[in-house]
RNA sequence: CGGGAUGUAGCGCAGCCUGGUAGCGCACACGCUUGGGGUGCGUGUGGUCGUGGGUUCAAAUCCCGCCAUCCCGACCA
């Protein structure tokens, strides 16, 4: 491609929208350009990134048995509210009507659509199992649309979905798709972790995120030290090991404490001269609207998702000051467990064995102080549902220890079950003529977010850098001076050779300084430039540059040929 | 939706406080110049000052409403 004749408007400056070094740079090198909040155009620069992603996947889908189809963005109401998520999915689905009234939305994801494709088309076990993906465009519309193309609500994504006849194949089926996955993000050349994770909005019974290391990312991962357990952070299990705390102290007498206005744990802990490893931290949250008491130990945080999953909600927030005093007619900071009734308490495991801890006294300015579980408080419930920290004990093996690290969601797979086969009656006949429900997969991975996270990866203070697989175009010539006739022979002869080659190749033909072609190469994040100037009239030279490391080789014509030969 | 901020040429910004016919840099066009890290000089094109209303002889500037965009929280590929 001839740079005088693409379409590459890059820009000095960064745009003042933008925080992300990939959202600046990937405006900056002329791939995307924001229409609306969350909705971007690709430029022809930024489509050659997205389609190398595509290529990718499509050949590691192809090779894990996955067939592509294509399905359309707009869905009837209909099929939603056979799944049971046109009113839960809420107001992320983008609805709208057409000119008879007829409802539809515009298609965040399609295990509606597919079921329904595939329950009308296949009857028989002999059919079984179907993998089936597409890539396509979907619209979710997100609160806060955020990073440019990271967080769109316009965005293009791979989505599979496979049927199995039983749970056996159904997990073989997972398993490869989880290969397949690997296999895709290793091609991409990311530094990436496959983690566990909650479900959310899709549903189903587990699953897996595929999680790009980078600093700007928005989901905390923890991973353990010594063995491969991994998990998003809201999944992350603690477990027991954290509740050695006191558990062999004698007990002491219950005491209330006048503590003028010290809500806070730290307050309490400053005030009472009490660790907050032995405070009970009192947290009400609103769950489909009934309000819970969550007990947490006073160095833990509750987490609301791990909250929201052992109760099998639907809905949660935290409770409002208003909802609590006018409810449960206690004072928010002095609140406790002590002689309440009414309420569901659901203690964290780490308070399991807890002796003589304090904890508010349902009264305003006291605290109750060497309280007891069983003798002064009764909870009979007890859940893992703190949020995981640093320096934790390993879930899984003896002396892991856990850390975290921020990451990308790129990818995301969950085992669906009968999730909805069951609610949209996608069955099959067995060989015993039975009718029995598909056991679902469904399998996502963002494409555009794909391209983002590698530049989040792969970039310095000059621009992208891009590796080799994601590469628009693996090589750009660089003809230093296009009035010198020398010069522009050699750079065209070249040109057409690496062309016939198969070499993806830019050549800036542009009548620009020197400068500003080095500045736009190294921008753009082209993996190899090609300088020919001074170097070539002195001796003849070719300057191969390495975008990466910014090492210079000179070579003549035919070594420039041999080193790219076959190289990519 | 709650909290914070911004909206002036394609991009980045100044002007607003203290009202008086809109400016800088980049980009773009033309000419000369230059040719190994955004060359220099000159000339030029381009603006409903987000939008609606109000105050005023006069509004980018002051007041009110609305809209859009971005940032911080809950959702997600």
């Amino acid at each position: 491609m001839k740079l005088s004749e693409y379409f590459l408007p890059t820009l000095k400056e960064d745009p003042s929208d933008a925080e992300v070094v990939s959202h600046k740079l990937m405006i900056r090198a002329g791939m995307i350009r924001k229409l609306a909040s969350g909705i971007y155009s690709y430029l022809p620069y930024g489509l050659k990134a997205i389609q190398k992603v595509e290529k990718i996947i499509r050949e590691e889908m192809e090779k894990a048995g996955a067939i592509e189809v294509l399905m359309p963005s707009v869905q009837p109401k209909e099929l939603w509210e056979e799944s049971g998520r046109w009113n839960y999915y809420g107001k992320e689905l983008l609805r709208f009507v057409d000119r008879a009234g007829r409802e539809f939305c515009y298609g965040p994801t399609h295990e509606e659509v597919i079921t329904d494709l595939v329950r009308n088309n296949i009857r028989s076990y002999r059919d079984l199992p179907k993998n089936l993906f597409q890539i396509q465009t979907k619209f979710r519309d997100e609160i806060r649309p955020r990073f440019g193309v990271m967080r769109a609500r316009e965005f293009i994504m791979k989505d599979g979905y496979s049927f199995d006849i039983d749970e056996e194949s159904a997990e073989r089926t997972y398993m490869k798709m989880y290969e397949a996955y690997c296999n895709i993000f290793k091609r991409c050349d990311l530094d990436f972790r496959a983690v566990e994770a909650d479900t959310g909005n899709i549903g189903g019974s587990f699953s897996h995120e595929f999680m790009v290391i980078a600093e700007s990312g928005e989901d905390t991962i923890f991973l353990c030290r010594h063995c491969n357990y991994s998990a998003n952070k809201e999944k992350t299990e603690v477990g027991e090991k954290v509740c050695n705390i006191n558990i062999n102290e004698e007990l002491k007498p219950l005491e209330k404490i006048h503590t003028p206005n010290k809500k806070t744990i730290e307050e309490v802990s400053g005030f009472l001269n009490v660790p907050p490893t032995k405070l009970v931290k009192t947290v009400i949250y609103l769950v489909d609207s009934v309000l819970h008491m969550v007990l947490i130990r006073g160095d833990r945080e509750a987490n609301e998702i791990k909250v929201k999953n052992y109760l099998k909600a639907n809905e949660i927030r935290l409770a409002t000051n208003e909802e609590i005093e006018n409810t449960l007619g206690i004072p928010v900071g002095f609140m406790g467990p002590y002689k309440l009734k009414n309420i569901r308490i659901i203690a964290d495991i780490s308070l399991k064995g807890l002796k003589n801890f304090v904890t508010g006294a349902n009264e305003t300015d006291y605290h109750l102080v060497n309280a007891n579980f069983e003798r002064d408080i009764h909870v009979n419930e007890y859940a893992d549902i703190s949020e995981a920290k640093d320096g934790d004990p390993c879930p899984r093996c003896d002396n892991g220890e856990l850390y975290s690290k921020k990451g990308i969601e790129v990818g995301h797979i969950f085992k669906l079950g009968t999730k909805y086969s069951l609610a949209m009656n996608a069955f099959y006949l067995d060989e015993k003529g039975q009718e029995k429900p598909m056991i679902m997969g469904c399998y996502g991975i963002g494409v555009g977010r794909t391209v983002a996270a590698s530049i989040e990866q792969n970039h310095d203070q000059d621009g992208i850098i891009f590796p080799i697989p994601l590469a628009p175009f693996q090589v750009i010539i660089v003809p230093l001076d296009i009035k010198n006739h020398e010069i522009i022979e050699v750079s065209n002869n070249l040109y057409k050779k690496f062309r016939e080659i198969g070499i993806e190749v830019l050549i800036d033909d542009r009548d620009e300084r020197p400068g500003v072609k080095f500045k736009d190469a190294d921008l753009i994040g082209v993996p190899f430039r090609i300088n020919i100037g001074n170097t070539y009239k002195k001796e003849n030279k070719l300057e191969v540059f390495y975008r990466k490391t910014k090492e210079k080789n000179l070579m003549n014509f035919q070594e420039v040929i041999e080193f790219f030969k076959n190289k990519f």
